[in-house]
RNA sequence: GGAGAGGUUCCCGAGUGGUCAAAGGGAACAGACUGUAAAUCUGUCGGCAGCGCCUUCGGAGGUUCAAAUCCUCCCCUCUCCA
């Protein structure tokens, strides 16, 4: 295996911490390794937190060794107590088999399935048949509780209080790694930087049960600048599913990500190379933009196609006009080859029908119909700051809709400075 | 099982009979400024046909002209003891 994808990990900064690092690298230098992440179902959509998972796991494929994806549908029921404060709601286990599609069908779409190149396994295929006496007798003896109150996620779970089945969750994660070992000769877990514990647990279980030397790395959590989870805006995470999050509103997350995490960004969630990231990190005024374009197009077509990025692309420089309209700045996306000669408008929309048009709607109803707002007041409010807009033109008060507000059947609403929704009459 | 503390609007957190839709902070939203960034400043921030009504302070009852605030029962969390 010529090419070293533990270096490049490395280098794109999506390593955070990782057991003996020279053994792991030479490991994956030699030959084709299985390696897994576990993914939790918890909802029937990943959102952006996923993504680094997903890239890294891409960035194995591609380097040959086989990623093994988790669905959580066993530790789902018993909550992971890593990273949080509070207990979390358990799920009925219906609800996990069918958030459990959602991520399958999603993760398809990022990673090649075929000819067993990558594999989809649920834990509660193991889990659920688990006899209690026997599992405290085969697995639970190896643990040391001394040693599981100095991890750190549960030594802050132990300010407020932890209970027993979120304190056995290390145990069952720990389990997941030891039959993945034996069954699929995984020898590798990554994780999130707060699921150091419970791969570490992994190692060691699977040292003393099988005498086989095991793995981990972790990604670094991804925060904002102020130190808030990332990917939340005004609509909740920014999710996969673009039933879920518009392609539009995805591509324009990216595009207005914070200078200082740029670099960052383009390294984790692009395939461009290194070497053309640092270059395109340091330019400076609308340079840094077209450094935001290329991330926010090659995010987008990566989760949604090259296609409907290229549509979003079009759709926001449409707007607000482009950042590098001579393409001077070199760049091997292919958002460079995407002719803005024919400029299209693909706004979120929707249809209303004639007759709803005739009970008389006003534009505040037609907002909140949109979902760019949630309320009535909410609406009002949004007009009274001017922050209300119909065709581009600031609204002063409501009214009601006309005909007349139709152009060529569409209607442009606008919420603030960035949210447009479009709404068309059919023909 | 015993003793104590506590559950407040998205989060943290004040409020202990009317002046409470509920201080303050954070988040969020809008506006200004900018580069569709950050920072900063201003405004908003339960719902509604807008100074009036409705819903909200763990749950259910009760006292009172009036309750987030008092009483009863219940549920949950934490701390200490057993």
């Amino acid at each position: 295996m010529s090419h070293d994808v533990y270096q490049e990990l490395g280098e794109r900064g999506l390593i955070y911490q990782s057991t003996d690092a020279d053994g792991l690298r030479s490991l994956l230098q030699k030959s084709p390794q299985t390696f897994y992440i576990g993914f939790d179902p918890t909802a029937d959509s990943l959102h952006v937190g996923s993504l680094i998972p997903i890239i890294v796991m891409m960035h194995l494929q591609k380097a040959g060794h086989r990623p093994i994806a988790i669905l959580g549908g066993g530790t789902a029921m018993v909550g992971d107590p890593s990273g949080k404060t509070e207990m979390r709601l358990m799920l009925t286990p219906a609800k996990i088999v069918e958030n459990g599609k959602g991520i399958a069908a999603q993760l398809a779409r990022f990673l090649d399935f075929n000819d067993d190149k990558c594999r989809l396994i649920n834990n509660a295929d193991w889990l659920s048949e688990l006899k209690y006496v026997d599992f405290l007798r085969d697995i639970g003896r190896h643990f040391s509780v001394n040693r599981m109150l100095t991890a750190e996620s549960y030594k802050q779970r132990l300010e407020t209080g932890l209970s027993f089945i979120e304190f056995n969750y290390m145990l069952l994660q720990a389990y997941d790694f030891h039959v993945l070992c034996k069954e699929q000769n995984c020898r590798i877990q990554m994780g999130g930087q707060d699921q150091w514990g419970n791969i570490v647990a992994g190692i060691d279980l699977i040292r003393r049960t099988q005498s086989l030397d095991a793995y981990g790395i972790t990604f670094p959590l991804l925060t904002t600048s102020n130190g808030e989870k990332f990917g939340k805006t005004a609509g909740g995470a920014v999710w996969l599913a673009a039933e879920r999050t518009s392609v539009l509103d995805f591509y324009q997350f990216w595009r207005n990500c914070e200078d200082s995490e740029l670099e960052k960004l383009l390294n984790f969630f692009t395939f461009l190379p290194v070497s053309e990231i640092k270059y395109l990190a340091q330019l400076q005024e609308s340079g840094i933009n077209r450094a935001k374009e290329i991330l926010a197009y090659e995010v987008t077509a990566l989760v949604h196609g090259q296609e409907a990025a290229a549509t979003a692309y079009k759709t926001a420089v449409s707007r607000f006009g482009s950042a590098d309209p001579e393409l001077k700045i070199e760049t091997s996306s292919k958002v460079r080859d995407i002719s803005l000669q024919a400029a299209e408008e693909n706004l979120p929309s929707l249809e209303l029908d004639q007759a709803e048009l005739e009970t008389g709607m006003t534009l505040v109803d037609l907002f909140i119909k949109t979902g760019l707002v949630k309320s009535k007041g909410q609406t009002r409010r949004l007009i009274e700051q001017g922050g209300a807009y119909l065709n581009d033109v600031r609204i002063g008060k409501d009214r009601p809709i006309t005909p007349n507000d139709f152009k060529e059947n569409i209607i442009t609403l606008r919420a603030g400075k960035k949210r447009y929704f479009q709404v068309r009459l059919p023909h």
